[in-house]
DNA sequence: CCAGAAACTTTGAACGATCTAATCCTGCCG
DNA sequence: CGGCAGGATTAGATCGTTCAAAGTTTCTGG
């Protein structure tokens, strides 16, 4: 077992005095070249690796962030939030800083973990994902300066905060505009209740585009239900149903979608249908669907928190463009 | 913004000394009940927390584990990690442990990091998935006498260390012999290259049971093919070209299942398919799988962890039982 | 060649906890 | 009523780093 080496060790073995190691870290450019030189020739030679737990006491910053984890749900939208933390994760660890996971049962109780990491473990940041309308957590946050980013914009206009999301009403809307662009007019949307962000957002991309071709009534059937596979497939029927149904479908998940494809099959139709996330299934069964670019999204989220670390002031809204991945169903 | 509340503020607070408010965090018994009881009452009163760093500082132990995540592969398989993970930190918050995350290229590389994380973090231990022969990150854990944990089996027998691990071979044996059960005699394999631990172990569960059953040779196709959807599908191809094809095939993974899927669908035979892993997309396609038990591994593999840390004898070696998921396709 | 400025380096204290060892009680026995 | 064992509590040192301030060397210009 090697003896643990510290920044006393490497002062001895390059001759100089503790606080100019630290200073060839820190401060590179106050120690004269020749001196640094020979003090990273020690830190290389010794394997020496700055001990966070020491450094933190002192300066108050850890370098760790901290992302929430989900409780294990329906693995079809899990896996868009997963996606997400393997991208952050990725640049973090580039930019030397680690990721911290935490779980909590609900808002309350993931206040109280923010109590507890900070005290604790003198977290730097957080990031939060799926904020809703009038989120406790971030104005607990905004309350005591702690630096957070959001992964979703704030819906209620009124706080501000640094936040990173994908422009959902561009990625229906994209998706809308490709299937008049084939010859659809008569097209239907299966999106969830009003009142979530999200989701009237991305209700609206839809909207706006069939609006503006000058369709809608009944040429622009909509359906709102709570998201999963099954709840999809019965609104599929009922548009089905209609005396003229829709020859397309846009839906606000892949869940919704996957559900509204198995009704469309099920009676045999040919109707065109598009879901939103890009999950593996949809990947699978060959769905049309709009992808967002989850990697840059956390990439961005992190350079936002780093920013706001560092007293940098970066542009602290980010709003990203997703992509429409075409595949058989549309 | 509050004042940082430390253990002087509560020893002040409670009119006792730092080191009895210690003593009540950490070894209760010693201090007398009222004195206790007062402590414990500032404690709750002023939010006391105890600083991770301080007390890592002293103590080198920082009640933190890492988990490596892989990059983003193929969503399918990406699933079961991810799902561990959640589990692990479950598990691991529960106990007041916290989970950090970190990123690997490769084998090389990450043990860089484990070098980076033990020097600045002070890790109390890892936990390793999809350990695979002559695994180089063990080795070098082992030798510096750090805790760890793998969910997965060393399948060199030479050196042991704590393992958590789900019988593959009992999986395909369960869903082989479904089949059996269920009237089916021609039952084939499409599984990956011999030489990968887990997926000879799961290939020796359905040679077994066909063995027992006096089916052998042409009433036991195999194949053997690297893991993704189109391998699946061409693999399945090929066994519906035979003479006598199978009326029903075990796959390695949902990956070779769903291809395997697909190309019967596609000639619209009708042959009984069976995945391994219960990953959600399984469950949308409605393919019967082989369900890992993930939850309850990855709290084992704390267990053993934490049972590592604190000295106690635990038995180092888990097997957990898969169970058969039926859904349509078998 | 020297004073003063600038550049570089070192010293001692501090962060917030725990460890070790010493001190203070308290009750009990002779 | 004094002494002593034993538990309960406290004081001081320490972990590895960075901060603040003081000390030392090197450079510059008159």
């Amino acid at each position: 077992m090697a003896e643990k080496v510290t920044i006393s060790t490497v002062a001895r073995h390059a001759q100089v005095s503790r606080q100019t190691v630290s200073n060839v870290l820190n401060a590179p450019h106050i120690v004269r070249d020749e001196t640094r030189r020979r003090v990273e020739e020690a830190i290389a030679a010794l394997g020496y690796r700055a001990n966070q737990a020491a450094r933190q006491m002192r300066t108050g910053r850890s370098r760790l962030v901290a992302v929430r984890i989900e409780p294990t749900r329906d693995g079809i939208n899990g896996s868009v939030l997963d996606r997400f933390l393997h991208g952050l994760t990725e640049t973090a660890d580039a930019a030397g800083y680690r990721v911290l996971l935490y779980t909590a049962r609900d808002d309350g109780h993931e206040i109280d973990t923010y109590d507890d990491l900070l005290g604790a473990y003198d977290l730097d940041g957080f990031v939060l994902t799926g904020t809703d309308h009038g989120d406790p957590r971030t104005a607990w946050l905004a309350e005591r300066n702690v630096p957070f980013v959001t992964f979703g914009r704030p819906w209620d206009a009124a706080e501000a905060h640094p936040w990173v999301d994908v422009d959902g009403a561009a990625g229906t809307a994209q998706a809308t505009q490709r299937l008049l662009d084939t010859g659809h007019r008569r097209i239907g949307f299966i999106g969830w209740p009003a009142g979530s962000g999200v989701g009237d957002d991305r209700r609206s991309g839809w909207r706006t585009v069939m609006a503006a071709a000058g369709l809608d009534g009944a040429a622009a059937p909509q359906r709102e239900t709570e998201d999963g596979i099954a709840h999809g497939e019965r609104e599929m029927r009922a548009l089905l149903a209609a005396d003229e149904p829709p020859t397309a479908v846009v839906c606000v998940s892949d869940s919704l979608a996957l559900g509204a494809l198995q009704a469309v099959r099920a009676v045999a139709a040919s109707v065109a249908v598009v879901g939103f996330d890009d999950t593996p299934v949809a990947a699978v069964v060959g769905l049309t669907s709009v992808s967002q670019p989850l990697a840059a999204a956390a990439a961005r989220c992190f350079e936002l928190l780093t920013g706001l670390l560092d007293g940098q002031p970066t542009d602290p809204h980010v709003l990203l463009s997703p992509t429409l991945v075409l595949r058989h169903t549309a």
